[in-house]
RNA sequence: UGGGGCGUGGCCAAGCGGUUAAGGCACUGGGUUUUGAUCCCAGCAUUCCCAGGUUCGAAUCCUGGCGCCCCAGCCA
C-alpha cells in the first residue's frame, strides 16, 4: 500500500463539497481560491484558510486553487506584502502553478461591468457627502430612505461615471452605487457603494486608475471570472452573501460560484488580525512582521515552527462556525511532534556554570561518540569533547535542593550524559554569595554513563566542555501577551497592555558543543532537556551564531513544583 | 419589538432518529527510559445551553426561552 493516507476528519464544507460532487454540480470540478489583500503579512489564521483552500483542491482530483491578490485598494497596498504571501504560501507547501492573479488585472472588465449594471438601471452615480449618506443609511432597527440621486437618469450615470474615471472629480466628489433596497433590514443592501474616487497610485496599475471597485463587487466578479466552484470565508461576511449573489444574477457572467462561510482563528495569548500585527510591527513593540514572537507565517517560520506542523494544526483544529478559540497548547504540540522527529539532539549550556573536575587530569581530554536521537539510530551520531573543565545549565545545581530534585547539589552525584558520573564536592561563590563554580569529582569506572557496581543515580545532566565550547547567543521567547484574550471585548483596556514584557529573553553567554559550528541559518536541533533551538537567519555571525529557542520541551518538573 | 450566525467535557471537534456520545489538546495516575523529553497503557460528558413536545427510541425533529458573535467604511 501507500504510504500514510491520511484520515482526514469531516467538516461542514467538506460535506458540501461531497454533496455537490455527488450531484455532479459544477460537471464535477472543485476549484477554489485564497484571496489575500498585500497589506500586510500572512498570519496563522491565514494559514487555517490556506490549508482549507488548498487542502480541499488537493483531495479531489482535478482539483484546482487559485491565488488571487485582492488588491483594490490602493492606498493600503504594496508589492512587498505581495512578494511575502508568495513566499509564505509556498513555504507553507502550497502550489497555485500559473494561476498567480490579481483583482487588479480585473479592473477593466470590472468597470464594464459597472457600466452594465448603470445602463440596467440598477446601479447611480451618488453626490451625497459621506456623513450625508451615512444619514440616509438609516440604522440597525430603521429603515434608510432614498437619496435625490437614485432617480438620476442612465444617460446621466453613464456620462458621470465616466468623468469619474477620466479624473475629473476630487476623491469623495462622487461614488458609484448598487441600487438595491434602501430599506433592507440587511445593511450591505442598502445600496452600497461600489466604486469610489481615489487619485491614488496602485502598486501594479500605475496612476492608469482614479476609480477603484469595492470588495462586494470586485470579490464575487472575480471569483466568477476564475471559474471559482466554491469560495470559503470568514463569516463576518455571511451578511455580504446576498449581496455577492445579488451582482452575479445582475450580471451576464455564465458562473456563480457558491460562497461559504466558516468561522476564523482564534488563539489564545496571541491577536490574528492583520490590523493589530501592523500596529506591533509600526509601533516598534516587535522586531518586523517576522519577530518570532509574532504568529505570522514569516514569524513563525523565523523562530523555527515547521511548515509541516502548521499544516497538521490546521487540520487538527477543525472547519466549524463556532466562535472559539483554540488553545496555543495545541500549536505547540504540533511543533514538538514534528520537531521530536526530525531533529537531531545536541548539548548546549544556555546559562552556564564552570565545573572543574578535580581527579581529571590537567591536559587531559577524549571524545565521546554521542547519537544524534536517541529513538532513531539512522539519525547517525557526533563527536563530544570531554575534558577537566566544564560548563553545566546553572538550573541543575541547587545549594539547597528540595527533595525531589535529581539534579546537582552539595555532595550530589548525578550523570553528565554520555560521559561520567560526577559527584559535586565544594561550592565556590563569588564576594555577593553567588555561586560561580563547582569542584567535582568523577568516577573514571562510568565512561559512556553507567557504573560496573550496578549503582543508579536519578539524575543525568547536560554539559558542554569549556575549552571546546562554541560561544553563541541564544534567544528565549515566551508568549507575546499575558492574557489569554487580550482583545477580548470583555476588558475595558488596551489590547497592548496585556503585551508580556518577558516574551523576549536574550542569554549572550550561552556554551554550546563544538559539533555545532558547522550549523547553518535555520537550522534545527533539540538542546537536550531544554528544548528546540534554531539558528537565527537574521542575526548570526560567523564565530558567533544567534539560536532561538523554538519552544522549550515539556516539562513535567516545572509543572510539578 | 432590524437582520445574519453560533451553542456537544477545561479548550477544540466528530456526530445528520437506534453508537458504550469518535478523536485531538489539556489534565491525572502507571510503565519504559543515560533528555524529569519521547514512547506506551489507563482515567477523564449516565449526557449534548435550558424548558416543553413528537417518537417504541432525540445531541440529532418541532415549539418556546436563554446566552454569545457579526453588520450602520467611499476597508477587506
Amino acid at each position: 500500500m501507500s504510504n500514510e493516507e491520511k484520515i482526514l476528519s469531516s467538516n461542514f464544507i467538506r460535506n458540501i463539497i461531497a454533496d455537490d460532487l455527488k450531484q455532479n454540480k459544477n460537471e464535477g470540478r472543485v476549484h477554489t481560491r485564497f484571496p489575500p489583500e498585500p497589506n500586510g503579512y500572512l498570519h496563522i489564521g491565514h494559514a487555517k484558510s490556506i490549508c482549507l483552500n488548498f487542502g480541499i483542491a488537493e483531495e479531489h482530483e482535478g482539483g484546482l486553487c487559485n491565488l488571487r491578490f485582492d488588491d483594490s485598494n490602493p492606498e493600503k497596498e504594496d508589492l512587498e506584502y505581495v512578494e511575502a504571501i508568495k513566499e509564505d504560501v509556498r513555504w507553507l507547501g502550497f502550489d497555485w502553478q500559473d494561476r498567480l492573479f490579481f483583482a487588479s488585472d480585473y479592473y477593466l472588465q470590472l468597470y464594464d461591468y459597472a457600466v452594465i449594471l448603470i445602463r440596467a438601471g440598477k446601479a447611480y452615480v451618488e453626490s451625497l457627502s459621506l456623513e450625508e449618506i451615512r444619514e440616509y443609511r438609516g440604522t440597525l432597527t430603521q429603515p434608510g430612505k432614498a437619496s435625490p440621486d437614485r432617480d438620476r437618469s442612465i444617460e446621466e450615470n453613464i456620462d458621470l461615471f465616466e468623468r469619474m474615471r477620466s479624473g475629473e472629480f476630487e476623491d469623495g466628489k462622487y461614488i458609484l452605487r448598487a441600487k438595491i433596497d434602501m430599506a433592507s433590514p440587511n445593511m450591505n443592501l442598502r445600496d452600497p457603494a461600489i466604486y469610489r474616487i481615489k487619485k491614488a497610485h496602485h502598486y501594479r496599475t500605475g496612476d492608469e486608475w482614479c476609480i477603484y471597485p469595492m470588495y462586494d463587487f470586485t470579490h464575487g466578479i472575480s471569483d466568477a471570472l476564475e471559474g471559482i466552484t466554491h469560495s470559503l470565508c470568514t463569516l463576518e461576511f455571511e451578511d455580504h452573501r446576498p449581496l455577492y449573489d445579488w451582482f452575479l444574477e445582475q450580471l451576464p457572467i455564465p458562473c456563480h460560484p457558491q460562497q461559504i462561510e466558516f468561522s476564523r482563528l482564534n488563539l489564545s495569548y496571541t491577536v490574528t488580525s492583520k490590523r493589530k500585527l501592523n500596529e506591533l510591527v509600526t509601533g516598534g513593540y516587535v522586531d518586523g512582521w517576522d519577530d518570532p514572537r509574532m504568529l505570522t507565517i514569516a514569524g513563525m517560520r523565523r523562530r523555527g515552527y515547521t511548515a509541516a506542523a502548521i499544516r497538521d494544526f490546521c487540520e487538527r483544529i477543525g472547519v466549524t462556525k463556532n466562535d472559539t478559540i483554540i488553545d496555543m497548547s495545541v500549536l505547540e504540540n504540533c511543533v514538538r511532534e514534528d520537531l521530536d522527529k526530525t531533529t537531531r539532539r545536541v548539548m548546549g549550556v544556555l546559562k552556564p556554570l564552570r565545573v572543574v573536575i578535580e581527579n581529571y587530569p590537567d591536559d587531559q581530554s577524549e571524545e565521546l561518540d554521542a547519537p544524534y536521537h536517541p529513538n532513531d539510530p539512522d539519525m547517525g551520531s557526533r563527536i563530544v569533547p570531554f575534558s577537566k573543565v566544564i560548563y553545566v545549565e546553572h538550573d541543575d545545581f541547587m545549594e539547597e535542593p528540595p527533595r525531589k530534585f535529581f539534579r546537582l547539589g552539595p555532595g550530589r552525584e548525578v550523570r553528565l550524559r554520555y560521559a561520567y558520573f560526577i559527584t559535586c564536592n565544594e561550592i565556590i561563590k563569588d564576594e555577593h554569595g553567588d555561586v560561580v563554580e563547582l569542584r567535582c569529582t568523577y568516577d573514571p569506572e562510568t565512561k559512556g554513563g553507567n557504573a560496573p557496581d550496578g549503582r543508579k543515580v536519578r539524575g543525568t545532566i547536560h554539559w558542554v566542555s569549556a575549552e571546546h565550547a562554541l560561544d553563541a547567543e541564544v534567544r528565549v521567547y515566551d508568549r507575546l501577551f499575558n492574557d489569554p484574550e487580550p482583545d477580548s471585548n470583555q476588558h475595558d483596556r488596551d489590547w497592548k497592555e496585556f503585551l508580556n514584557p518577558e516574551s523576549i529573553e536574550i542569554l549572550d553567554n550561552a556554551k554550546l558543543e563544538p559539533s555545532l559550528s558547522k550549523a547553518k541559518a535555520g537550522d534545527q536541533f533539540q538542546f537536550e532537556r531544554l528544548g528546540y533551538f534554531n539558528v537565527e537567519s537574521k542575526n548570526s555571525k560567523a564565530g558567533k551564531p544567534v539560536f532561538n529557542r523554538t519552544i522549550p520541551l515539556r516539562d513535567s518538573w516545572s509543572k510539578k513544583r
